[in-house]
DNA sequence: CGCCTATTTGATCTGATTCAAACAATGTGG
DNA sequence: CCACATTGTTTGAATCAGATCAAATAGGCG
């Protein structure tokens, strides 16, 4: 089956595709959801821990991040959110954020209605286990992250880290090579993986000296994806990228 | 609206109302949900890894626990279950298991066939949300613990779990007086908290020598809840356990 | 050019790990 | 009912991965 002429396009498209399968009706109610799209500069909130949004945010282009600061001020960065991902797709189920979205570089932003959001869901059902499973592959993110921070030392942290952005942005179609854009600072990694920018920053060199990676100017370049993999422990099937589940 | 007489001994339905309200018909299909209930000793794996189910499993009594190990062999634990919990509802979007689900202590399991649930969500679309929410606040548990463990020590870490778990079994109804069943080894919180067995230990000295909390035989009892959610950091709003979000 | 932000380096310190052993509690079989 | 095995808790000492502090360097950009 083709996918419509604009499809992919259509980032979010592009990502639900990535992890089920569409028909062509929910592909062209997806295209037709009504979204104010914006401009936003980096580093700027989107939503707040806090907040009560009747609207949830398509990232359409940038990268964004969900974070929480300690009661001593100190950032944890949840997720590294990329084009295709709507990061606060769970306001439309929980009404109080518990945490915050913010841009970290320029995006463009759709936003959508909670109200059209469940007009799509309800006109196509479907499309509601598509959303779920989502949050669930979400979920299982969260918790290989778990695994990292309580029981990986910083390389493996970090490698994985490579890894697992590698294979996201791959499936929305922005791997040009061995290359993909990671426009992050080493604050903000260090800020993901539970560690300091000074430690972070001596964990890249190590990683560059064994000529894994080369990661300069916002592009990440894979040198060595078997040996990234190995020094990372990484295994994706926790990204649940295949489509098998569909095979009852 | 009272519940059905036997709806606040079923522990299923009342986790659900402690976070959604449930029509009468919802409650009554949940009731006739047909599972077959097992009796498991301690320390099993209810699934593993690369399992692929064709249930899932109601945790009826006892304590469970989902978890991985690190290449290295290290474990992780992602989430303490208990009463009411379905820790592996997400095998119903997600063919292949990520990680383990197993007993802590002896428990009553009710598995229930995928077939038979995705029928009850079939003709209750409602609850296809309450379980869909249930898996958010999963997931918002899950980022708490990131926090955690990326940006706090050792003793925030232990006392925040302990008023999570506070917070979590009092919901179901299990919290007795200033009192709740917290039947896990030092080694199981360890593996949850990111520590060693060691540290968790002197942390719990800590926390006794505080008058914050007091732990043994399995229960655990608060002396100080004011302090215990100071020292933890502990701000409950992740659990949403208020019901709130009706009101639109 | 000068400002601002990000990266890098060096030196020192510390929270937590590791290793090893003692101790306590509970259960088991003879 | 006791000897003993097993599992969990506690203690002590040595060590280390990563944090912290402070300062230098490098890029981008108005």
């Amino acid at each position: 089956v083709a996918a419509a002429p604009n499809s992919q396009a259509n980032p979010l498209i592009r990502k639900l595709e990535s992890i089920t399968d569409l028909t062509p009706e929910e592909r062209q109610a997806l295209l037709a959801l009504p979204m104010r799209v914006h401009d936003v500069r980096a580093d700027q909130d989107i939503v707040r821990e806090g907040d009560r949004p009747s609207q949830c945010c398509l990232l359409l282009e940038g990268f964004a991040a969900r974070f929480k600061f300690t009661d001593k001020g100190k950032r944890q960065i949840f997720a590294f959110h990329t084009p295709g991902d709507i990061p606060d797709m769970l306001s439309l189920q929980l009404k109080t954020m518990d945490h915050s979205l913010g841009t970290l570089t320029p995006c463009k932003l759709g936003f959508i209605q909670h109200d059209h959001m469940r007009e799509l869901l309800r006109q196509h059902p479907g499309l509601t286990d598509v959303f779920w499973r989502d949050t669930l592959i979400d979920a299982a993110i969260f918790r290989e992250w778990i695994l990292g921070l309580g029981r990986r030392d910083a390389k493996t942290r970090v490698a994985h880290l490579f890894c697992e952005m590698v294979m996201r942005l791959r499936a929305v179609g922005l791997e040009q090579g061995n290359t993909v854009p990671l426009p992050l600072t080493q604050n903000e990694v260090s800020d993901a993986l539970g560690l300091s920018t000074v430690h972070v920053n001596r964990t890249l060199q190590a990683l560059r000296g064994e000529n894994l990676v080369e990661w300069d100017k916002g592009v990440l370049t894979v040198l060595d994806w078997k040996g990234l993999k190995l020094t990372g422990e990484f295994e994706p099937t926790y990204l649940h990228q295949d489509r098998e589940h569909l095979a009852a």
